[in-house]
DNA sequence: ATTATCTATAGATCTATAGATAATGC
DNA sequence: ATTATCTATAGATCTATAGATAATGC
């Protein structure tokens, strides 16, 4: 069942895809390379033809994940950083993890590894941060710190949003950190 | 080798305390019965005579660990809003999980698992935003608004600073976020 | 002939249970 | 006699590899 050579550069191409999705809603182990070669529509053992590790595909699917984001943010130069926040901080992104912020999916997950998925997902979290102060007002300085203030208060909102068991309460957090980011994003000091 | 039964209660204590650290240290998924209960001095088997399942000392070692931190927060009443963002932001707290906030500890663990320990999260979550709230001033709406973004805040900047593999960014990102969450707390809107 | 993919499985690890053991407590 | 704990293991799952297969590309 061999296929051409271009094939299987998107046979790889698509493996990508797929674990850019299938960990950010699953979590880093929640799936496993049956399970994800399957969804990619290969077998099992075609996995390692394409990869030394399944450590190595957690870097290039982080790295697929903020990619994606990142061109999201690019497609739309107009929107405000309090635009980018109640863009973020909304039912439809909290429920689909899938296709959202690497840096929110996989926090926990990269805390306790070392190696290459570590160093993607710190790369990830510069660009989150560098995205929303490029946007902000003011000296390179104060910007930084504040887009630090504002990524954090949108990574944490969307993580508890989506742990918690009660619809009312994750919808008021949604709405409360989005409001008061606002604020933050805003103000002069 | 059978125990009495003062001292087998206070085995199954010492489980419910060892796992409320371990989780925290490991992630729900990142630490094993066999290994929990060695850390215990007990024997693996042993487990299935005080819990009936893993899933089941998830719940009871999250209740372990808000409590633990509900206390430490009741001891001090005399801190205030942004006394409290400035002890939880820290190198201290980012390093020692097992001892820290199990908010941020299992959020992105949470969010994939249902049944009890879902449910004892989100009490937990409900805790820590109410022991912001009570100490900040103003109309009960308006605390529980600001105490959700604090607490976002705070969960965000702690979970970022332990996920990247940049002293320097972890450190930049604990000092940016509790200087920006003490504006909101101290803010009048 | 080369090689991308497939089938099958080795080896490790994890939760949970069965049955044995030995000290408590009636 | 009861029962808390221990040893040993069943059964499931996961990563990674070995060897077979069959279509590509020289």
């Amino acid at each position: 069942m061999k296929v051409s050579r271009e094939q299987a550069s998107e046979n790889r191409r698509r493996i990508v895809k797929t674990a850019a999705r299938l960990f950010r809603e699953h979590g880093l182990d929640g799936i496993g390379v049956a399970e994800l070669m399957k969804q990619a529509g290969l077998t099992h053992g075609g996995f390692y033809g394409h990869f030394q590790s399944k450590d190595e595909l957690m870097a290039e699917a982080c790295d697929e994940a903020i990619e994606q984001t990142g061109q999201y943010w690019q497609r739309h130069p107009e929107l405000s950083p309090a635009a980018m926040i109640d863009r973020y901080l909304t039912p439809l992104h909290r429920d689909h993890p899938g296709n959202g912020c690497v840096v929110a999916a996989l926090a926990n997950d990269v805390a306790h590894r070392e190696g290459r998925i570590r160093q993607s997902y710190t790369r990830s979290a510069r660009r989150l941060i560098g995205l929303i102060a490029e946007r902000l007002p003011g000296a390179e300085e104060r910007r930084q710190r504040k887009a630090m203030a504002v990524c954090a208060g949108m990574v944490g909102g969307l993580i508890l949003a989506r742990a918690v068991d009660d619809d009312v309460l994750s919808r008021d957090i949604l709405e409360a950190v989005a409001a008061e980011l606002s604020e933050i994003a805003s103000t002069r000091h």
